[in-house]
DNA sequence: TCAGATTGTTTCCAAGTGTTTCCGATGCGC
DNA sequence: GCGCATCGGAAACACTTGGAAACAATCTGA
């Protein structure tokens, strides 16, 4: 379960939110000044942290200066009046977000949960297409077919990423050379199509019934392979 | 320079805040709706996608699950009213960050700042970069191969940390030299290929199936190794 | 200054990409 | 269904880009 930690100085508040984080699943830990929010921090390691800025003795904006000397734990500031001053400088401090009170506890949670998802993704995999018997990896911009690896030139890596990305939807040549090349498309040829037939060969492709690649007479090209369910 | 790819039907806005980025050093890139959108983004490869709700055909909200199925690109939605509605289902669609029209272009850009440091930051800015079988000490400036201390010279480091920094993103020859040794990087060789090479046979890395570092055929390179699990 | 290491250039060759061409496939009008 | 015009698939070829070796220039430290 993810671990967050509130420092604000109302108790109440803060239960009362401790008892809303609890039904979506996180654990939230509430401390009510700097020296326990410090102290929490270190024994209760959470994912997260929320400052409220107004605090007795040391601030918000104090905290997060200090906290962010030597880590870089996702930040989001609560202030009371959210004029653009507190904004910036609570976002050029190192929080990495900033919510206005009064806020609605439901946006709270979902930037807490926004902000936990990107710290989660950056570490984990992420941009992945997963499909029946085809999976590509867009960090790592490999694809496997049938769990095979299959090595593809970076034309058609980014080609068979810009079929699979919209799936289902028919794209003219004009659309992927533009997407492929930028606007400059002005001169088409037919590389498309030996780009499309060397892709189809690479994949273990057939023409006539595809796998991954369906061809629209006259207008150009579909990803067809089934959205799988996960991998 | 770090870019930023905005979707926005509103020319003339996009305009200003093309210039107004432009004096913090980032580069916006606009599009002015999704067809546009999604050629740009493949094309020019952005850091960060700003996401405006409002727009003919596709919406914003469209878009960014659309996006979301394939990649982790930190985004921001930028929404007409800031009704608590759309920015819950805003983030809950994925996206990172909201901000509502109309805003101050200071905190926009100081919401994108904070958004790319901490995709920055997620990929190491602590010192050490570790991943799958590579370890890269950004203070003692060492690196070690499955264990093994590798020595490299200060430009291959350089290089490796440049790549190894923003893995996963596509860095062209004249990104890496002009990190390398500044702007000036007017004389244009083929150097980078060369210490590329060098880098990766040191590596102990193929061409073919690369580990670490791929090569983007007419684009550049890019740093592709497992983000690793263990530390 | 000299020796050795580091960085840059040239050159050749392999690999990736685009064009042409031919032929089979598809759609259309009868 | 038949034939014609057009479209798409695939092989062969031409052009461009990247990899690697050899070599030259530069830097570093005695």
């Amino acid at each position: 379960m993810r671990k967050v930690l509130l420092i604000d100085d109302d108790r109440k508040h803060s239960e009362l939110l401790q008892a809303y984080f609890e039904r979506f699943g996180i654990n939230l830990v509430c401390a009510s000044d700097a020296e326990e929010g410090f102290r929490k921090l270190n024994r209760e390691d959470p994912d997260l942290l929320l400052l409220d800025v107004m605090l007795p003795g040391k601030d918000g904006f104090e905290i997060c200066r200090e906290v962010r000397k030597s880590s870089n734990l996702p930040i989001i500031m609560l202030t009371a009046r959210g004029d653009v001053i507190d904004r910036v400088s609570g976002l050029e401090l190192g929080a990495d977000d900033y919510i206005g009170k009064p806020f609605e506890p439901r946006e709270l949670v979902a930037r807490v949960q926004a902000l936990l998802r990107r710290s989660d993704s950056s570490s984990g995999s992420s941009g992945k297409l997963e499909f029946d018997g085809l999976s590509i990896d867009a960090d790592s911009r490999t694809v496997h077919v049938d769990g095979e690896l299959v090595e593809l030139t970076s034309m058609e890596f980014e080609l068979l990423l810009i079929l699979a990305r919209r799936h289902g939807k028919k794209l003219s040549r004009d659309d992927i050379l533009s997407e492929l090349r930028g606007i400059d498309a002005a001169i088409l040829t037919r590389s498309v199509d030996i780009m499309i037939s060397r892709l189809r060969s690479k994949l273990g492709d057939s023409v006539k019934p595809p796998k991954y690649i369906q061809t629209i007479w006259g207008r150009g090209y579909s990803f067809v392979g089934s959205p799988a369910t996960d991998a």
